[in-house]
RNA sequence: GGAGGCAUGGCUCAGUUGGUUAGAGCACACGGUUCACAUCCGUGAGGUCACAGGUUCGAGUCCUGUUGCCUCCACCA
């Protein structure tokens, strides 16, 4: 056999990888004799490297198909990276800022060689950082949004809507990001609460010795004004309804509208309407035909129809405004007024609300469906809770700007005629105008690049051409993501797949929370508490960094991830590994290694506890609970394959005895083949590495069928017993702990047991697991001599002499203690049991359990009174 | 303003459709060079399950309310 170190070491991960990839392992077919599951993998950012983040997806989705390729579906995971239009572009962009270079100065054609060149330097890095998690993903398959297959995709989606009418373009009022300088949809803002203030100043009516009061929160969109709103059924306010005021620093005068957006009783009763800079203000001027004048650029910057505080930044004409509004007198208070400001979700700049002409898909026609697929349980989200938060969303939509005043993305595909204004959108490039013949130039602008990675689940299967494998693997089987992209992407693709492909893209949407530091913080840059996983699987190599992530997660919940926590998964990674160790070096030369057809009581009971882990377990991933999995897997191994079935077969391996030794070794490989098969989605390098040592040549774990239960093989008599042997065990080292019996001491035993026979079997095991030397079987407590300390466990009486050690009082106290706990359940199942409407209603198995607790305390009792009457 | 989540020993979490005296791991205390593993082994201490009611034979688990923490959506100037 192989020599295995000493330690675990995770060296040979790569190694392994290197050994999947040269057998196309991960490479899915069409292949109608079995049932596909398919995973697309939401494609990383290639704006850097990958984060914790990513690792938990990676790894929740790679144990999934690991499992279910195990499983023997046709498993397909296709990878890939994104484009992140606006991300990336803000990375260029800094990037060249360093070497004094602006996109202006570089062109549209240098910029986009610099990008395309980013992106293979770092979605090439991320991929590599991927194969580092081990991940089984089909590299064959391997996707980008903007190679030649998405960009179809997209081609083909726009041109589709356009025609039917789902994309228009129009000038509305759009987020717009003064340092990204492009357009927003409305999920890309984030919006953030500031302290600011809320001026109060007057507008004159004209003609009229009066005023009114507005305030606001934005006294520099003042200049942009086309109105006064107040509420025509405010008592107060409605007489101004009809008139008009000046509007200060300006020479414009400006109409009172009523209008019901303005409520009754708050601020003044009276608001100020800046259609091209608010929304609100923008849907109140279509309804009351109010001009829209826009008095700040898309530079932030104050405009032509700012007048004198022209090319100044908002906040600078904000303060030159108010200062004379003050000297004109006008300016009536300032308050402190805290409100949420809406900000670019890329670099945080404060967005403005603008008017602009952007291309727009209609939202409510698309929204639908996509309502209505998840109502019918077409697609269902896990946990169930986040489907309203998707309702909510897709019912309450707004159209969605799609144009980006960007470079870096998919170019809109429409074309237009300068000589005569014609427009074109079409699949391939318009040179000439079809009306007036004229030279056609393309859109300048690039799409959202959300609308590229709502097509994934189909772009990726070689949509618009109608492959096969488009037809087998899709719709896909469970989309893998965190709850913060909803709305982004889960939702989109909803109504994407839908319109384009008629289906559903997946039938579940496996939701998970994010990855926090140990203190429950968000991991971000500013804070720098981020914890970068490659760092993590150079420590302590990839497997415990995945059954770290694994452990203790819940569909929907957020995480925790700390040094401490991979510690403990590296231990227990290096505990399969040393149980392994043990196990293979004990395999002789000539052994058969074929399962026994017969087995023995302990045998049995852990042949019972594995196929209930393989149940439990089994259960637990189908249902996507890997928390729940890596923690019965955690317990099995250790505390009853490693901590019990292995030492128990210690006594058999050194017996001496070949026959008996053969019969051990092939238990103990056949239950450690089944655990690294139950473990193998978690950690999947250590379980082939340890595999490759015993299976036979060339045999693969990751290709294994997943183990399954077998009803024939639980014993639940000899598992009951054995888990009596352990409390046995148990109570004499508790025993010798308490009298302070050095651990090298060999102690005998005075038993009387209920089942002479099954002490005799066990009697190895207890001795060699509780330091225990003779084992006497006696019918009666008269025939121990001497001084004895004495303990009751699963239903036997155990006398061990101990001579000078037995302290008497220590004894008298131990004794008395375990009777009043005893005491204590008789007090309550008599209590229980004397309920009649306890015995009445509760299930009749129930009552009965108690019964027998009650009996079996009562002659446990019965004992350790006697014993404590011995003592004196 | 609306919606949702969480609250269990010092810390991180389990606790399946209500049913043993609520379980792990980490940390802690004590003892251990027994030939797989000190990244280990054994033993132990530590919890009125946030609070108050209710339903029930029985509530950590279901219902109502309260408090605290967190998240998302909306964005009335």
């Amino acid at each position: 056999m192989d020599n295995m170190e000493k330690t675990y070491d995770p060296q040979f991960e790569k190694r392994i990888y290197d050994l999947w990839l040269k057998n196309k392992c991960f490479e899915a077919h069409v292949d109608p004799d079995k049932e596909p599951f398919t995973v697309m993998m939401p494609p990383p950012n290639i704006t850097g490297q990958l984060h914790m983040g990513h690792a938990l997806d990676l790894t929740v989705q790679d144990v999934l198909v690991r499992f279910k390729r195990m499983c023997g579906y046709e498993a397909l995971w296709v990878p890939g990276t994104d484009h992140a239009s606006i991300a990336t572009e803000v990375k260029i962009v800094e990037k060249m800022r360093e070497e004094g270079l602006t996109k202006e100065q570089v062109g549209r054609d240098g910029f986009m060689q610099r990008a395309w060149q980013w992106k293979a330097e770092y979605g090439g890095r991320i991929v590599e950082q991927m194969k580092g998690l081990g991940i089984s993903c089909d590299w064959s398959r391997e996707a980008f949004t903007m190679d030649e297959n998405c960009s179809n995709a997209v081609l083909d989606a726009f041109v589709r809507y356009y025609k039917k009418g789902l994309i228009y373009r129009g000038d509305r009022i759009i987020n717009w990001c003064p340092h990204c300088h492009t357009a927003l949809s409305d999920a890309e803002v984030e919006y953030e609460e500031q302290q600011s203030n809320l001026w109060y100043y007057k507008y004159p009516v004209v003609g009229e010795d009066d005023a009114i009061v507005i305030a606001t929160t934005r006294p520099e969109t003042m200049l942009g004004d086309t109105a006064v709103a107040v509420n025509p059924k405010d008592a107060k306010m409605s007489k101004y309804i009809g008139k008009q005021v000046r509007l200060p620093l300006t020479d414009r005068v400006i109409p009172v509208v009523g209008d019901e957006y303005c409520e009754i009783g708050f601020g003044t009763g009276a608001v100020k309407i800046t259609p091209a800079h608010d929304p609100n203000d923008f849907e109140l001027g279509l309804r009351h035909n109010l001009p829209v004048i826009q008095c700040i650029g898309e530079d932030g910057l104050m405009n032509d129809n700012a007048g004198k505080y022209k090319g100044m930044d908002r906040l600078a004409a904000r303060k030159a405004i108010v200062e004379d509004l003050k000297a004109l007198g006008l300016l009536v208070k300032i308050e402190p007024y805290a409100h949420n400001v809406g900000t670019c979700y890329r670099c945080g700049e404060t967005v403005e609300a603008l008017v602009s002409k952007q291309w727009f898909v209609k939202m409510k026609p698309l929204a639908q469906p996509a309502i209505e697929a998840v109502r019918s349980k077409r697609t269902e989200f896990i946990p169930k809770r986040f489907e309203k938060v998707y309702f909510n969303w897709m019912e309450n939509i707004r159209d969605w700007c799609i144009s980006r005043q960007l470079w870096w993305g998919h170019r809109i595909p429409a074309y237009y005629c300068d000589k005569c204004g014609e427009m074109v959108v079409s699949k391939t490039k318009a040179d000439v105008c079809p009306k007036c013949g004229g030279a056609m130039r393309q859109d300048e602008d690039v799409l959202d690049t959300w609308f590229s990675s709502a097509l994934w689940p189909f772009s990726t299967l070689g949509y618009p051409k109608r492959t096969k494998s488009l037809a087998y693997f899709y719709p896909t089987s469970v989309l893998v993501t965190a709850y913060d992209i909803i709305f982004f992407w889960v939702a989109r693709m909803m109504f994407s797949g839908i319109e384009f492909m008629g289906d559903v893209p997946f039938s579940e949407v496996l939701i998970h929370g994010i990855v926090r530091d140990a203190q429950g913080r968000k991991m971000s840059k500013s804070l720098g508490n981020g914890i970068d996983p490659l760092a993590i699987i150079d420590k302590y190599g990839a497997d415990a960094l995945r059954f770290s992530l694994a452990s203790g997660i819940a569909p929907g919940s957020d995480t925790r991830f700390s040094e401490a926590k991979i510690e403990s998964s590296r231990n227990f990674v290096n505990k399969l590994w040393n149980a392994s160790r043990f196990v293979i070096m004990n395999i002789g030369k000539d052994d058969d290694l074929t399962l026994p057809t017969r087995f023995n009581g302990a045998d049995k009971w852990i042949l019972t506890r594995l196929n209930d882990t393989i149940r439990q377990v089994t259960v637990n991933l189908n249902k996507y609970e890997l928390g729940l999995a890596a923690a019965k897997l955690y317990d099995f191994v250790w505390s009853e394959f490693c901590d019990w079935y292995i030492e128990m077969s210690k006594t058999l391996l050194y017996s001496g005895d070949k026959k008996q030794h053969d019969h051990a070794i092939a238990m103990l490989v056949y239950v450690l083949g089944e655990i690294l098969k139950l473990l193998h989605p978690f950690m999947p390098f250590i379980t082939e590495e340890i595999y490759s040592k015993f299976a036979p040549k060339g045999q693969l774990i990751m290709l294994a069928a997943w183990p399954s239960y077998n009803k024939h093989r639980v014993y639940r008599k000899e598992e009951a017993q054995f888990e009596g042997l352990r409390e046995i065990i148990s109570s004499i080292r508790n025993l010798r702990n308490e009298m302070n019996v050095a651990p090298s001491k060999r102690v005998n035993l005075h038993v009387i047991a209920p089942d002479a026979r099954f002490i005799q079997a066990v009697t190895p095991y207890i001795q060699k697991l509780a330091g225990v030397g003779e084992v006497e079987l006696i019918s009666d407590k008269s025939e121990v001599q001497g001084r004895v300390s004495a303990l009751v466990a699963a239903g036997a009486e155990i006398f061990i002499p101990l001579g000078e050690l037995v302290d008497l009082d220590k004894e008298r106290e131990r004794i008395s203690q375990e009777i009043a706990q005893t005491q204590g359940v008789i007090a309550k199942t008599t209590a229980l049991l004397a309920n009649t409407a306890f015995t009445q209603k509760a299930p009749e198995k129930l009552v009965e359990n108690e019964r027998t607790k009650l009996a079996q305390a009562q002659d446990k009792l019965e004992k350790l009174k006697d014993k404590l009457a011995s003592l004196d």
